[in-house]
DNA sequence: CTTGACTATAACTGATAGGTTATATAACCT
DNA sequence: AGGTTATATAACCTATCAGTTATAGTCAAG
């Protein structure tokens, strides 16, 4: 639904990088999520509806709480996209390695 | 240095995102990669400027013009740092198998 | 029903990001 | 040398963002 610019965007602050990271050890509800960080709750909550937003955390609701889970959306559509420039690298490598064959045409082996 | 979140915030904009992309075909100078964007080129080397910062492209010099290549330095910190989130999907997926199939089949069991 | 815990929303603020135009620097070509 | 091409920098504007405090809504327990 939502674009890779809000996925990207999502995972370029410190803050939310380290919310995920906890929700990688299990759920968690926001409060236990807020407890660590030195930050305000509805600040927290806004980092929550941004991750969501990018399809990187899943919520659920339980009584007043809102446990909160990591979500596979987001990040495939990351690799996927990231998968591209990968590839190009890849390709990138192959062509420097026959221009440097073509320079050096000795020494195209044994890389460290 | 450049952190990962100086990469993930350099691909949370698509201008750079289209950048990238044109260089996984290869090679190109700073006005080839201005021009299919209606953007002045001001613009595109600040972005050229955010990208090599991330790690993502890299420039050498010819003569006057500074061709621009893939790098694959914010690509690997970023692989590396999604890997985390990778493996505990995989992992919560075990999880979540473990939870449905001790729980009866019958019907959802919510607390209430 | 009231209280207290959990979470979300609103309104505000300061910092930053992305764009602009104008100008500067450097190399190439007659 | 002079003019054009290629790129970078400076100064500026505006929108967005990450944080704040204050408030409101919702649920569980007493």
């Amino acid at each position: 639904m939502h674009d890779l610019g809000t996925a990207f965007s999502a995972l370029s602050d410190p803050t939310r990088r380290a919310i995920l990271a906890r929700l990688a050890l299990g759920e968690h509800t926001v409060m236990e999520l807020a407890r660590p960080f030195e930050m305000s709750q509805p600040a927290i909550s806004k980092h929550l509806r941004v991750l969501e937003g990018a399809g990187l955390i899943a919520r659920r609701v339980e009584g007043a709480k809102r446990p909160c889970r990591l979500a596979k959306d987001g990040v495939e559509a990351i690799d996927q996209w990231l998968a591209m420039l990968r590839k190009a690298l890849a390709g990138n490598y192959d062509r420097l390695d026959a221009l440097l064959g073509d320079m050096k045409p000795a020494k195209t082996r044994t890389k460290r």
